[in-house]
RNA sequence: CGGGACGUGGCGCAGCCUGGUAGCGCACCUCGUUUGGGACGAGGGGGUCGCCGGUUCAAAUCCGGCCGUCCCGACCA
């Protein structure tokens, strides 16, 4: 029963000022999601509708590849999380009991997952198994934003597989990567997969699945040859630069008194950007061993890639480091005689009559040719632009997207500290091999939400829309319009529409622009206007496209209409 | 964590500079008139002005501290 008289839908006119993103204001005007302090959330019934039929999409299709459902706690001993070493993870929301016990609440459910499968899992008979829950996750976000998209608790499927080796490992992922494919079609987003950083986690593999809109935090470079990456690690090959000077037989030193910027030293040089080596000193790993990373100077450094080369994090130097360590103030460092080991970044091998630091005060080098003048290391460590070359030659672009989910080959990452091992047939100890699988329903909804809606409001795919079928009568109690509004609201909800019906007396200029912003797939209207010409209005919210439906069987018609509906 | 902004009925805002009766639009309640694109009239209810302290005869307004929220960046298992 969903007459909107005995129903909480509170809808605004106005979107809350600081609200930014639009399915943040969207998703608050139509009253499916209110706010009850930083990055925390609560679903409206209309809006936990939605969230719902996420939830079911992912639960069917993980069914499908027979991942068994089950139910974790949210809190946990701390002592696993520490075993794991994700203990110190400032995210990680930390607590104690009345006895003072240290517990943690779960940001995902590795450690928990792993401690059962350790004592559950004892023979290679027992596997292959993948097991998911869908639950609550609690992280201590440094910063909540854009309504539902990025909170402090929110709720998550998280899958996880268990295998005896690698092999099995990557059957079990492509299992959940097509599973993956499949729910995201279900949902009618526009989405692709990409190649994602392990990061901080740890892991042999990882894909992310982003939804492209506007609002996305990330930033994946995409060409039409069908790649796709994060930029965190993609890797493409820059455009060329023009205008470079020539070569010199030797590097040729040039004062450029307070030139310490690129745009400074390319207007005192006049030359282009990308004839610079920029020198980036940085300090790597725990014991802060410097090391001098260089990059064209129209390039940026990539940290995640630099940290990926390395094997391990490094960090910028500060300025006194700078001076301290590399010997030469921070603007006028180079390559050329340096203090620390070099590592140039690939755009950069083979290039001469480049510009760069003279290491000492207001003076630079010109003429500089890599390999030639100064010995290093390369990798591909700058962040790739708009523009660069993809495979078969073709255009990067680079697009802002949600990450909606995310497949993670995890290895023996937490099967080796949680002690979970198996026998083989000979009778030996084995590690499992792990994978995770996570999807975040409210990031499903919201970039729903994002992606189709219009200056009138949301416009869902029939799969996540609260209700199919937005029924508005025009008449008031005792009329025919009402009557008969009545009567279709019954027959719908008897052929198992789930329908919301607007049976409240406001004008119809009100119930439209609620219909509307709303979005359901699908409206009716029953008015009196109509039913003189035994009609009955259907307008679907995608393209506004309005028309009638014979008043005999009006309901039937709906339903066809419905089902042909994005 | 760095930078910026904001906090006044449910929502959106004015008032603060220059201290003196808390105001507007929407929403809400009652009655009447309206009824195919956010109606009209009349009447009405609702606010510790984020919190604490200070200055003052008097603080939404000035001063100090704290808290909260948002935006940009960093971070993001």
């Amino acid at each position: 029963m969903t007459r909107l008289t005995r129903y909480l839908l509170p809808t605004e006119k106005e979107a809350p000022a600081d609200a930014e993103a639009t399915s943040h204001k969207l998703m608050v005007r139509a009253g499916l999601v209110r706010q009850l302090g930083a990055g925390m959330w609560t679903w409206m019934p209309a809006g936990l509708r939605a969230h719902r039929k996420a939830e079911r999409i992912i639960r069917e299709e993980m069914d499908a590849i027979g991942c068994l459902e089950m139910l974790m706690p949210v809190i946990a001993p701390a002592e696993l999380w520490q075993k794991s070493g994700r203990y110190g993870i400032d995210e990680l929301f930390k607590l104690q009991d009345r006895r003072g016990a240290e517990l943690v609440l779960a940001m995902t459910h590795e450690e928990a997952i792993t401690f059962h499968m350790a004592r559950a899992i004892r023979s290679y008979r027992d596997l292959p198994l993948m097991a998911y829950h869908i639950q609550t996750k609690e992280r201590d976000e440094p910063r909540p934003r854009a309504g539902v998209l990025r909170t402090r608790e929110f709720i998550m499927k998280d899958a996880y597989s268990f295998d005896r080796d690698q092999e099995g490992l990557a059957a079990a992922y492509d299992l959940q990567a097509g599973a993956y494919d499949r729910i995201f079609d279900r949902a009618g987003l526009e989405w692709y997969r990409v190649e994602s950083d392990v990061g901080a986690m740890g892991g042999i593999g990882a894909h992310e699945y982003m939804a492209p809109c506007a609002a996305g935090e990330n930033d994946v470079a995409l060409s039409d040859a069908g790649y796709a990456a994060n930029v965190e690690i993609a890797t493409a090959t820059p455009r060329p630069v023009e205008g470079l000077p020539g070569p010199l037989e030797e590097p040729d030193r040039v004062d450029t008194p307070g030139a310490k910027t690129v745009e400074q030293v390319c207007a005192a040089l006049e030359v282009p950007a990308g004839a610079l080596i920029k020198a980036l000193p940085v300090l790597v790993g725990d014991d802060s061993e410097p090391l001098l990373v260089v990059v064209r100077g129209d390039h940026r450094l990539n940290e995640i890639k630099l940290a990926n080369a390395l094997g391990r994090p490094a960090r910028p130097a500060t300025a006194e480091e700078v001076g301290d360590v590399f010997g030469a103030p921070p603007g006028f460092i180079g390559p050329v005689g340096a203090k620390a080991p070099i590592l140039a970044d690939e755009a950069l091998r083979g290039t001469a009559g480049m510009v760069c630091g003279a290491n000492e005060p207001d003076a630079h080098l010109r003429g500089v040719e890599v390999g030639r003048d100064f010995d290093c290391d390369f990798a591909d460590v700058r962040t790739v632009e708009a523009g660069d070359t993809g495979p078969e030659g073709s255009e990067i672009r680079i697009e802002p997207a949600i990450e909606v989910g995310n497949i993670f080959k995890l290895g023996t990452r937490y099967s080796e500290p949680l002690g979970a091992t198996y026998l083989d047939e000979d009778g030996k100890e084995q590690l499992i091999w792990m994978g995770s699988y996570g999807i975040g329903p409210a990031r499903i909804v919201a970039a729903a939400v994002e992606q189709f809606a219009d200056d009138r409001g949301i416009s869902w795919p029939r799969s996540l829309a609260p209700f199919d079928i937005h029924l508005v009568t025009l008449g008031k109690e005792g009329e025919d319009a009402r009557r008969v509004a009545d009567e279709i609201y019954e027959e719908l909800t008897r052929e198992g529409m789930d329908v919301i019906y607007d049976d409240r007396d406001a004008s119809p200029g009100e119930k439209f622009a609620d219909a509307e912003l709303l979005g359901c797939p699908l409206r009716l209207t029953v008015g009196r206007k109509g039913l003189e010409n035994g009609e009955v209005e259907a307008q679907v919210r995608r393209g506004q496209d309005k028309r009638s439906l014979p008043l005999e069987g009006a309901a039937q018609a709906a339903v066809e209409l419905w089902r042909a509906l994005p």
